[in-house]
DNA sequence: AACGTTCTCGAAAACGATTTCACGCGGGTG
DNA sequence: CACCCGCGTGAAATCGTTTTCGAGAACGTT
């Protein structure tokens, strides 16, 4: 059926050996030789069979991605950067959605182990790391990239939440907001943690006391944030000038909330988000947020990835870049009252 | 290193080949060894190399899947739609971005080529689709998504764009319009194009006369609406009541416009787009917008796909789905001004 | 002229599965 | 009783590469 380096080395009159190490330039070849067995692949349209050559080669060039939601704006650009990061380095990626789903995400990882991918770069869905720990007890290289998982001590590229976080705090602190709102995110995931104590520490900064009333947990949905932000109107009795959310999705819902009771953003309540993703910048007004650098992210964590799978580090390295205030129109001055406290 | 079917085959007692029947179950196996078989397995911790099987058995379980943006929420619905029925007929699925970059696309296909995939779900990037011809010369299977390209009678799953962008005008014609203005997407791309003929068969129904000078070209992107929406007025002279956007995106801008040259929609004009992304329901008001079956498009795709690599069909299929109006508040009657004229 | 070295290259052995082939063995049939 | 068939099984071939091993050729050195 299809033309195998025998057909090409039998038409260049020399051996297998010989083309294999023509095309991989592995071992120098008399200059003639090397000519036909190039004329022979370009005539009989030779294309080496991949499959071959990782069985052989003991590695597959190719990597796993898992992630919660492809859908996600935020998983799909760093997705972006991951893929564009792979085949840079050469290798191909098999992609994973997770949906959120513990069990499919045991599945995958069963699955890209058959498939013998060299590694695998992930956001794992769940709190419990199990099907984590089954892939790294074989040894096999894994770098996770926005969360950590607790008890697996891997290769990880994270944002620095907490910081992100208290920079969202300080600028309406500085707006002269008092009174401020939180929407978080579900508990156990690393990344919300972190921007929930964030949270907190902005306002300590700030000599400011935190009101348990006045923060909720979400789960990064739309209609959290739709639900939540009457819900922490209502609990401050209309001392609320400025709510954050832990996600932009969040920050939305919150929003619209805002409109749909007739009030005004920035002049009714502030908000800011968590993400920049690209509707952030599309609504009307614009969303305060935080921006990851969501692009390296994937492409630190490939790189990562591949250095380990080449073998260069043993211990687990862990890499945390700083998130950056993306200042729109969303926040603003606190009205007067708000201001007065 | 790896533990084999021959470790299994000797800790069982039995040959390599009954251990491969066990495990496929190709033939019979006396139930006493296939136990034997069996606890083996589990014992010895075996995962089949997929890479060995797959040479064997000349299909490799895996398709290729390339986009041109994965960022692109449109996009990544598909690629959720298509992942998700990949893995539910057991297939695995290469990701690849083609960035619109039509060099990219080509050394992609080639990539996927070598790797052996069963076949293709393929977004082809630009207007001529040389990559794409070279691959069905060789018979390989491929399914095209949303666009169709000239001269390449491979399968294809699109949807009904003409039928779709006759909605809208038809709702925008029964509020009272009668002078809309038309942002299109870029000649050449096929889904474009019928969005194209779309709106200017929904005029003639409603027995509007086209003017040129009110149907500009874009690239969908937000800067294209948000530069067309006032030139579009100004080319109207006033006339302008409602404009429609080839793309939500598009129409996003469009109402960015609006709002900045402190314009209302839709009281001022009426905007509406087409795909029914995530944030068309995210901002303010609301977008009307024709809604693709975007995850259907994936799983069909895909479908289609493995059938024809099963060597089901021999003629191309060609699967049109309809889209579906989605009325929400960007949209409204035409001012009386626009109303009489 | 004899003798290491270095280069180049082919034969054959992997890589880890599946599949073909042939064979032994019971049991039903004429 | 001879024959044939179907079942379960292992040995060996196969998928298409890369890589090891060893050998011949070419070359420079003393």
């Amino acid at each position: 059926m299809s033309v195998t380096v025998l057909d090409v080395a039998r038409a260049a009159g020399v051996s297998a050996s010989t083309v294999s190490r023509v095309l991989n330039g592995t071992t120098p070849v008399h200059a003639a030789k090397r000519r036909r067995v190039l004329q022979a692949v370009r005539h009989l349209g030779y294309e080496p069979n991949g499959l071959a050559r990782s069985l052989k080669q003991r590695k597959s060039l190719t990597l796993g991605l898992v992630v919660p939601d492809i859908t996600n704006p935020f998983f799909a650009e760093i997705a972006k950067g991951v893929e564009t990061a792979s085949h840079r380095l050469g290798y191909s990626l098999i992609l994973c959605n997770s949906g959120n789903a513990v069990e499919r995400e045991r599945r995958y990882l069963e699955v890209l182990r058959e498939r013998r991918v060299d590694g695998l770069v992930f956001v794992p869905a769940g709190r419990h790391g199990d099907a984590l720990r089954a892939w790294a007890a074989r040894g096999l290289p894994v770098v996770l990239m926005d969360r950590v998982v607790a008890g697996v001590a891997s290769d990880a590229v994270t944002t620095d939440n907490r910081f992100g976080m208290k920079l969202v705090v300080r600028h309406l602190v500085r707006l002269g907001h008092r009174t401020i709102g939180f929407i978080g995110g579900p508990r156990g995931v690393s990344s919300a943690d972190e921007r929930w104590v964030g949270f907190l520490e902005g306002l300590r900064e700030a000599g400011l006391a935190p009101e348990s009333r006045l923060m909720v947990r979400g789960d990064f949905t739309f209609e959290t944030g739709l639900r939540a932000a009457p819900a922490l109107s209502a609990a401050a009795r209309g001392r609320l000038t400025a709510i954050v959310a832990s996600s932009d999705v969040m920050a939305l819902g919150a929003m619209r909330a805002v409109h749909q009771r007739g009030g005004r953003v920035p002049e009714t309540v502030s908000i800011a988000g968590f993400d920049d993703i690209a509707a952030a910048s599309l609504v009307q007004p614009p969303l305060t947020t935080v921006a990851q650098p969501v692009r390296e992210i994937g492409e630190r964590a490939v790189e990562l990835l591949v250095g380990r799978v080449a073998g260069e580090r043993t211990r687990p390295s862990f890499v945390r870049l700083k998130p950056r205030l993306v200042v729109r129109h969303s926040t603003g001055p606190a009205p007067a009252s708000g201001a007065r406290r």
